[in-house]
DNA sequence: GTCTATATTACGATAGAC
DNA sequence: GTCTATCGTAATATAGAC
């Protein structure tokens, strides 16, 4: 920590938030919520974050480096293509957080995105940073039209998460990222 | 109209609403701006509509019938695949308001699954529908996987536009649909 | 049936004691 | 740096005149 206050608190009310951001929603949470959640008085939320937003905004960086950590973690796989699937992989085994909640940053796009000041962007940033990442892959595997494969792949796995998410069966979820897999097989 | 009242304002109240709540989102739409946008003073919509979610039912509804009419307008065309290459389409041809505010219907379930009562399920609806009819499409052309291709069409199509509206960017839908509809043609 | 005025409540944010 | 008490505002919903 960069200053001298309590090193647990921040992180525990961005987790907290984080959590319940993505169980309730954005509008549906209240600060007095996640101050509960994170054992810290409901006023003293604002020592660490001067706003709702500035919150928000917290657990939009977070969610963030979230996605750059796990897209890290997959540089070790030997091919483009085993790198997508377990890229891919993440998603079945959130299967039953997303069959209840939705996909964590898919959600926190549609939930933000109509608004004009910058919180809208930065949600979207999750988003944009997987899609170039399998846009280099599929471009390492030698497709020239690696964007267009790149948006139907990551489509398929946010638009799977809408359907379990709306059928509330995590099945769905499960079966197109085999669906997927079988199909990124069949390119390389 | 089954009772007395002016037969315009409700159904005034309710295209305003459905307007609102795909622009600005649920949460964000207030019963005055609703009021507002249909020349109905505030108060008065609780004539029309017990509460707020009364009034989010009805848009549901709404909803529900203008999918079902869309499916309906696509039974003249004469094969499955070119049923549903022409419902793709109606996502590009919406492509413009995809981008700048998420697809009407995927939206509204994101928005709304996370609640237990009732309007969860209902909000749903819309999707279990077009689901249900491209599944039917998919068997018609033969095919014993009709499920699963169906669930990889639609996500295709709920993903694009999630992807779209992040980027803010209509031709990630059109380019989708293209896509997607190239891969129709393979199957049959 | 229609509309105005207002009650009620809930939440974001602040002031100020310790 | 921490916490309590509370203010101000905005939104749902209602009461009651016309």
């Amino acid at each position: 920590m960069t200053d001298s206050t309590t090193p647990g608190k921040r992180a525990r009310l961005v987790a907290a938030a984080a959590d319940l951001l993505h169980r309730q929603g954005v509008q549906a949470t209240t600060i007095a919520q996640v101050a509960d959640a994170a054992t810290v008085p409901t006023g003293n939320v604002y020592y660490y974050f001067k706003t709702k937003d500035d919150l928000i905004r917290a657990v939009i960086d977070d969610r963030t480096r979230q996605v750059r950590a796990m897209l890290d973690s997959l540089r070790a796989r030997r091919s483009p293509a085993a790198r997508l699937t377990a890229l891919a992989n993440q998603w079945t085994e959130m299967r039953e957080l997303v069959a209840r909640y939705g996909c964590p940053f898919g959600t926190l796009v549609t939930e933000l995105d109509r608004r004009d000041d910058g919180l809208d962007v930065e949600a979207a940033q999750p988003i944009g940073i997987i899609l170039d990442w399998a846009e280099t892959q599929f471009r390492d595997m030698g497709r020239t039209d690696a964007r267009e494969l790149a948006v139907a792949f990551f489509a398929g796995i946010q638009g799977a998460a809408l359907l379990a998410n709306a059928l509330r069966d995590p099945a769905v979820m499960a079966g197109q990222v085999r669906h997927l897999t079988r199909w990124i097989a069949t390119l390389s």
